[in-house]
DNA sequence: GCACCTCGAGTTCA
DNA sequence: CTCGAGGTGC
């Protein structure tokens, strides 16, 4: 079996070789050669096949769904800048905390993030980002792309992530195929390799020649970023060889004019530049807001611009009867797919961008998605008509109030057609009651037929089953359906059926917060103003917005329907057990734990009242202090606050 | 009274 | 994603 291993390693130094970018030591030919020499006799000795073996690669394992996976470092997303100025300002604020500070420039790939875990130099696990502590196990499907090592050059255990892409070729061909057998076609190479990744079968991902970068070691013992990733290569990771180690600034300003131009000749697409800071050990110093690092950041090149004509300007309404215009362009192609709308945000927006209808404007898309009108062209202005905001609702004709101090109009009437539809869309909402099968147009239909009209109506559907199956488009089957998603919404937990109801100003999370403090809604009607006042982060307005919407006549009937229709009230989750040493103090964590992860501790402090932040101040009451504490540590120690350490911290959530 | 952050509301297309 | 409003902390 020496052969085996022999070809094993051979084609795995040759994999190696080829995609660190030296001039690989064998031939293409030479390889596939190997390659079917080695399936030869790994079908003849199927016991003894190695465990990093390339054909180990080729997919074939079909998964129902995929796992969730928690990132035991977080995931982060990094902030982004546009322009030299805000590049500049990047770093000013970093020399206040270091001088003479290094960068490391990359090109920021245009995939989808990765985490790569390996145990004892074996790939154990590959994740997606998710949203940054969560993520989804694509193990399976990462294994079989060629670029990723399933064995790596030492046995070590080690997190590391990167990019997975698709080339420009490969996506080309890809699209050619599937326009052939007449499939969707994929916008960019970004959605391919992203829509490829997550296939269920595992042999779809392996057709689809994708590709990955590896350009970051979160753990690293290193001292610096780049010999973090110089090592990563002796591991047999592929790094992308345009990566720069900057002196100053200015030289990442010119990494970044370089590749501006010669952007389009990379096999690949990128979408900017990243900027870290070299000296991994000032990281912690240097810090981190809510979502990302300070010490890196973005630059992303500018969005591609399309021109077209704005051939009107149109309203409409929302649930909180809110007016927004509308942009109505002549349709163009932009990035894929074809716009012909955009929101024009409120009257100042339209005024401030200096916009007429008629009107040539650039559009962009914003993240890649929505549209936006970035500006007019004012050189080919002409025959434009000015843009009057209105001042009656578009639907009922009810005059429009701009409270004081207000950038929007709004529409008052609680009759307006628009404003209820809009309500009960968003009552049956996914983050709301989340009854699925009672899409837009369904519930549109249905309130013009007079089916609906209330939120409680909705639950009384099943007493017009027959009706309803008589309408176009219904049948059997299709109305049991939603009958069942109805009856199931019932059983909703408190701060599902508290947003659905659409209190201005209380969105999913405040949602969740109120349900918390008062276990039902019974209780949080009888909620004085004071009381809610109280809650953190619920201010007047709201605590107002929400007794209001409790004195209202109409709406305690509805809610008693609601009760009456058997709707859940009450919150089903974690009550708070308040308890002294935790309520309404404020908890600040440093440094990590084995025992515990950060978002167990949190619960555990918010389940009983207590909160956390993310900085000390003079406010904090207690400072959690794990391994390898941050400034936080010392921080506290100037403030002479008590300090939790490991031992206190187990004895706390009692573990031995 | 201001700076900073978080949240809510509306949003496009396939 | 973008905008404005609301909340908090100095």
């Amino acid at each position: 079996m020496n052969r085996m291993q022999e070809l094993v390693d051979l084609l795995n130094k040759y994999n190696y070789e080829y995609y660190t970018l030296d001039a690989p030591s064998i031939s293409d030919a030479e390889y596939d050669r190997l390659m079917q020499e080695l399936i030869v006799l790994e079908k003849k000795y199927p016991d003894k096949v190695l465990q990093n073996s390339p054909t180990q690669k080729i997919g074939g394992q079909i998964i129902s769904e995929f796992d969730k996976v928690v990132h035991n470092v977080g995931m982060f997303s990094l902030g982004n800048v546009f322009n030299e100025e805000e590049i500049l300002d990047f770093d000013k604020k970093i020399k206040k905390i270091i001088h003479n500070v290094e960068y490391v420039a990359e090109l920021k790939i245009d995939g989808m993030g990765v985490s790569l875990e390996y145990k004892n130099g074996i790939l154990f696990q590959a994740s997606t980002r998710g949203d940054g502590t969560v993520g989804e196990d694509i193990t399976h499907n990462v294994k079989t792309i060629k670029s990723i090592p399933l064995k790596l050059n030492e046995n070590v255990d080690i997190v590391v992530r990167g990019e997975i892409y698709m080339s420009k070729k490969s996506f080309e061909e890809l699209n050619s195929l599937r326009k052939e057998s007449g499939q969707s076609l994929f916008q960019n190479p970004r959605n391919a390799a992203a829509g490829s990744v997550r296939q269920l079968d595992s042999s779809i991902t392996a057709s689809r020649k994708l590709d990955a970068f590896l350009y970051h070691y979160p753990l690293t013992p290193f001292k610096t970023h780049y010999e973090s990733l110089e090592y990563m290569k002796k591991l047999g990771f592929k790094v992308n060889p345009n990566i720069r180690l900057c002196k100053n600034i200015y030289e990442v300003i010119d990494y970044i004019n370089k590749w501006t131009e010669l952007r389009n000749t990379l096999p690949y697409e990128i979408d900017g530049v990243v900027i870290k800071v070299n000296d991994v050990t000032k990281y912690d110093e240097i810090g981190y807001t809510a979502k990302v690092p300070k010490w890196a950041t973005a630059y992303k090149f500018p969005a591609q611009l399309v021109l077209t004509k704005l051939k009107d300007i149109i309203f409409t309404v929302g649930r909180t009867g809110m007016i927004t215009p509308n942009a109505v362009l002549e349709p163009v192609k932009i990035m894929g797919s074809t716009v012909s709308r955009a929101t024009l945000h409120n009257e100042d927006y339209v005024l401030n961008k200096d916009i007429k209808i008629g009107d040539y404007v650039y559009i962009k898309k914003a993240g890649d998605v929505i549209p936006e009108v970035v500006s007019v062209e004012l050189n080919r202005r002409k025959d434009v008509k000015d843009f009057v905001m209105i001042h009656k609702c578009p639907i009922c004709g009810e005059y429009l109030t701009k409270p004081d101090g207000f950038v929007d109009s709004y529409c008052l009437n609680e009759e307006c057609p628009a404003r209820n539809i809009e309500k009960l869309i968003h009552f049956v909402s996914r983050d709301a009651m989340n009854i699925e099968g009672l899409g837009e147009r369904i519930i549109e239909d249905f309130y013009n037929y007079g089916f609906i009209k209330d939120f409680s109506d909705i639950y009384n559907l099943k007493n017009k089953k027959e009706e309803l199956i008589e309408l176009e488009g219904f049948g059997n089957k299709s109305v049991n359906n939603i009958l069942e998603n109805i009856e199931n919404s019932k059983n909703n937990s408190m701060e599902r059926l508290l947003f659905a109801l659409g209190i201005n100003g209380i969105g999913a999370k405040k949602a969740k917060l109120i349900s918390k403090q008062f276990s039902n809604i019974e209780d949080l009607s009888k909620a004085q103003f004071d009381e809610l006042n109280d809650i953190k982060d619920i201010g007047p307005i709201l605590s107002k917005s929400i007794v209001e919407y409790f004195r209202n006549e109409d709406n305690l009937n509805e809610l008693q329907k609601l009760k009456d229709a058997g709707v859940n009230f009450s919150y089903i989750g974690k009550k708070i057990e308040m308890d002294e040493e935790y309520a309404g103090k404020k908890f600040v964590i440093t440094g990590s734990f084995d025992f515990v992860s950060r978002k167990e501790i949190k619960e555990f402090i918010e389940n009983k009242g207590g909160y956390t932040s993310e900085s000390v101040s003079k406010k904090t009451n207690v400072v959690i202090v794990g391994k390898d504490p941050g400034k936080k540590y010392e921080d506290a120690v100037n403030l002479n606050i008590p300090i939790w350490n490991e031992e206190v911290l187990k004895s706390k959530l009692g573990i031995m």
